[in-house]
DNA sequence: CAATATACATCGCCTGTCAATGTATATCGC
DNA sequence: GCGATATACATTGACAGGCGATGTATATTG
């Protein structure tokens, strides 16, 4: 059966990308909103949504800040950088590609778009 | 930037059965035709396909044998078994679910179809 | 006050992809 | 005739990303 881990890998940045598109966020959130989008069938996992993090901030497509609730666990937010905008573009249109790319390997004669 | 290997993983599988779906076929050909139909733009490496294969024929859903040229390269053909088709018609089944739902991680409002 | 939800973090394993390397046969241009 | 290239299969070892397990801490709720 195709793996939803397999299917994840690759993917995982960009999904993390998107969410942050819309606004600056945090992990907790972003876990529950890709768990909400696919109505659970996708889950990025705890150990992989942090790994993420680390290597795209890394990477310097995001950037980190404490957020300043009083209240509650701490929460720590990521923002877009200029970079990481431009990246989540180029992944997006590369999706595109591969995506038909995909449907035409596996033999799905072009219901299109 | 998405990575054609980390696209790829994952998908194998079912390229290589989507292949042999439309007739008994063996490695170098499956190869090709993968390039030809992406436009180079994805390539099964020789190390994977053939990894591949093994594990395919491990789990039962591909056989193997030695093709009968009496000249050129020996050729070791495949044959899709049973379960191998039961396989392949699931996984495009997945697809179609994994491929909507990267698509709406991904931001793309519902281009539908 | 135990259970559950929120929230972040790390370690080490597993698995699939691939570069590198090796083998062997056939053909094509010069 | 011979070097280059195409056909064809195979293995080894490295690498990287996803994840189970585990740990920390705070807040809420029955």
């Amino acid at each position: 059966m195709l793996n939803a881990s397999d299917i994840l890998r690759g993917y995982t940045d960009t999904i993390i990308l998107a969410q942050l598109a819309k606004g600056d966020s945090y992990g907790y959130v972003i876990s529950k909103n890709v768990q909400e989008i696919t109505c659970g069938a996708l889950q990025l996992k705890e150990a992989t949504l942090y790994t993420t993090f680390r290597r795209l901030e890394e990477a310097g497509v995001i950037e980190s800040y404490w957020g300043s609730e009083s209240v509650g666990a701490r929460r720590r937010y990521y923002h877009l950088t200029d970079d990481g905008r431009k990246l989540y573009e180029e992944n997006r249109a590369d999706w595109e590609k591969y995506r038909d790319m995909i449907s035409a390997l596996f033999g799905m004669e072009d219901e299109k778009r």
